[in-house]
DNA sequence: TTTCGTAAGTTGACTATGTCCACTAACCAC
DNA sequence: GTGGTTAGTGGACATAGTCAACTTACGAAA
């Protein structure tokens, strides 16, 4: 067994990511939507339009997290929302223009400080790393 | 490009060890350590007596916030410190005889978990895995 | 077509984590 | 010894995560 580093190593690297982001690209996130923000931005960037219960599976919170998060992502204007033509339970959460347009910052920065991160390992491990995620999660 | 999914998969990843722990292990936290505390006892169980600057690096935190969490470690019973024969400064941390007991057994539960999320891939490429993101952090 | 069970979202209250900055004490180099 | 540097502490504040109690909408079944 000993799994138990993946934990570990997981933790490091989501650590690293985020170091990463503050120290290399401060002032990156402009909207200040924090890093909570920013996944829920980039996995609706991802998906497109999607339900609120999705997405809280998706990224894997609590759904009242999801409620405040997305009201704020909203009153900044980054995200939009509408009840489900199919079931009055349902909104449906969307980015906007703006939202588009931020996450498009985010996505790129994010994606420089993964590039260096990465930079000991290979294009084709790259590759089997993200394959082998993709299919756990 | 398009690293940028890798941050997302990471964080899902992360994210349902965690939700698997309570989901499926409630109550294994017997000493309340949280989420926080757990990564530091295991990670003190990786390397040894450490000094706290050296364990602040490696999970990777902020300092003041690792000096409360080894107090209240320290207050559990489940850390010791003492002052480095070397230098006044560094405190070496290292665990109890019952932190290493508690951090056993929660070791052996993560590891469960980590095992049935790994469920959709094989042994060679568990190892893959592992040590591919062992290379980059 | 009312009624019961269940799912989606919201809210409140609370705890845990993370961040920033100022500070002390010990070390090191000159 | 003095001045810069490093390890660790403490305070104040912001963000994130948890848990339980709601409200409203659906859907099925009598």
């Amino acid at each position: 067994m000993q799994d138990t580093d993946l934990a570990l190593l997981v933790d490091r690297f989501m650590r690293s990511i985020h170091f990463g982001l503050q120290e290399r690209a401060p002032g990156f996130d402009r909207e200040a939507v924090g890093p909570g923000g920013g996944i829920v931005l980039m996995t609706l960037a991802d998906t497109g339009q999607i339900s609120l219960n999705e997405l809280t599976k998706r990224v894997a919170r609590d759904k009242s997290q999801m409620t405040r998060m997305i009201r704020s992502l909203e009153t900044k204007g980054l995200v939009g929302r509408e009840v489900s033509p199919d079931d009055g339970r349902v909104s449906l959460v969307f980015l906007t223009p703006k939202g588009t347009e931020i996450v498009g910052e985010l996505m790129q920065t994010v994606a420089e400080v993964i590039d260096e991160l990465l930079d000991p390992i290979s294009e084709s491990e790259r590759l089997t790393l993200k394959t082998l995620l993709a299919r756990v999660v």
